[in-house]
DNA sequence: AAGTTGATGCAATTGAGTTGCAAAGTTGTT
DNA sequence: AACAACTTTGCAACTCAATTGCATCAACTT
């Protein structure tokens, strides 16, 4: 378990630290996307700043990619082993109403759009508010 | 043309105060999505809570609907008559990061997409991010 | 005119995100 | 081991958009 947290820090560059195992070994355990506030409560102690700088790393490293699910807090989540956040990597996000979880669709790619002529595209956000299956 | 502003009033049964006269001129008149901020800058003299409590009016009534395009600042934009903010009078917006304009792309609604079984669909939001035409 | 309702203006608050800076930890060199 | 150079962490303070509270003002109603 630690080796492979090591192993994915290390694939990505990113220096092992103890918080960035335990923030990673956290996040590899959600089945949702999560703010910065509920991953703070989900520790005894850890400060805001910190969790804060290391969601960033792990961002700009590509470990995890931030979701802009339009309820005002950033989730995160987990990227796949593939992942490279190009545009082709991206997937559609979901944003249940009732359990007010932010949910990945990895399997589900976001749909190419024929943009007017002259607009060039370089990234696409598409979030899916609705029920999920857990509520129905 | 107030006439006009008027009738668009109340058609969406907004009674027509002579901010929200002068704050519907103004969004008639933009080219691109604009945040309250912005708004604000367009009057010589405007409250930002009265400007904030005109859009909410605005968008409860269906005159204008917000854009959440990942910048931090919600953009508004006017709707078009026919819209009725349900899914299917969704369209693509996109955020240049060259002039960071939002604009509507109210021709191209937003691509249907397969939900796993039992998600059921609200809303989306489909930003897309890239260069616009006139900053190629 | 008095009463009721809705709209507006100003001050203050919220809350997520961010920055500054010093302390603590790490790594490499003499 | 001692030192310097660099990175990471923790705390306080700040930013900035959004929001709330409350008093005042305007527009109808009886
Ligand atoms: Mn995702
Ligand atoms: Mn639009
Ligand atoms: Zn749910
Ligand atoms: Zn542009």
């Amino acid at each position: 378990m630690n080796e492979n947290i090591n192993n994915k820090l290390n694939a990505k560059s990113i220096k092992p630290t103890a918080m960035r195992q335990l923030v990673l070994h956290v996040l590899a355990e959600q089945k949702s996307a999560v703010s910065m506030q509920e991953l703070e409560q989900k520790f005894e102690k850890a400060d805001k700043v910190t969790l804060y700088r290391t969601l960033k790393t792990f961002e700009e490293k590509k470990l995890i990619h931030s979701i802009d699910d339009g309820t005002g807090s950033i989730k995160y989540a987990l990227c796949r082993e593939s992942c490279q956040c190009r545009p082709e990597d991206l997937h559609v996000h979901f944003y249940c109403t009732e359990c007010k979880q932010t949910y990945c669709l990895n399997d589900i790619p976001i749909p190419s759009v024929n943009l007017p002529v002259h607009f060039t595209l370089e990234n696409i956000n598409m979030v899916v508010k609705g029920i999920c299956a857990n509520c129905i």
